[in-house]
DNA sequence: CTTGCCCCTGACGCGCGGGTCAAGATCTAG
DNA sequence: CTAGATCTTGACCCGCGCGTCAGGGGCAAG
């Protein structure tokens, strides 16, 4: 299949694919002899993968890091880096935002009680 | 005082200051003959307010349509704009972003865990 | 053959609150 | 009087995940 179909298929756009290849999360795929990029099924899951993890949070240089891994991670796990895990830190720093905005969210519905 | 005595008493920068102005946030101050912006306290004021709104995640934009009420704004109230509360909605979004962060954080534990 | 959709690469745009650099004028301490 | 800090305006830069042209070629149907 084309870009166009892999990308819908995947539920995303032909520049997104593109994009991700060019950054590395996609390998680069076989082209007709016309250079036009040609996808399979396999591709498609791989393009998912990513953008679930994309859409918990964790950056494409994230990814990037365990590209190698991306196509084993399938349905259960989480992205370990070489050393440390990219997904445990990224869980801190979802805390340490949720702590902050319900602070803020807090300080600003006292500043909405106090003019009532 | 000049700009960057201002910035400093209000702790932010020079820079911060002259945004401000131009987006309509902050009065043009006088000037000396020379063309040097001059503050006095009251300016001063002005900014922390300002600042202290940003940081409840109000835009430059929502600032900019209650400029004349936030003088009178000082330590206590909420700024409201002609209609409705930009405040009320700012407390609607954060909702929702502290909702679509947790949603997040924990679907990203419950893979983590499946991982041990 | 032509029409019309799809694909290619490369480059710029976006939002947002300023940071940073440039080139010059001005202020102030010694 | 001079050096060095501070001021002026204007313009470009940042991150980040793509969207959106621009200018060109491919591909199946009528």
């Amino acid at each position: 299949m084309r870009i166009g179909d892999a990308a819908a298929a995947a539920g995303t756009t032909p520049r997104a694919l593109r994009f991700y290849e060019q950054r590395g999360l996609l390998p680069p795929p076989t082209r007709t002899h016309t250079g036009q990029r040609v996808y399979d099924v396999h591709d498609v899951k791989r393009v998912r993968v990513i953008r679930e993890l994309l859409a918990l949070g964790l950056t494409v240089e994230d990814l990037r890091g365990c590209a190698d891994r991306l196509d084993q991670i399938g349905t259960t796990p989480c992205p370990r880096s070489p050393r440390d895990g990219v997904a445990a830190r990224r869980l801190e720093t979802l805390s340490a935002e949720i702590d902050r905005l319900t602070a803020v969210r807090d300080s600003l519905a006292q500043r909405m009680e106090l003019t009532r």
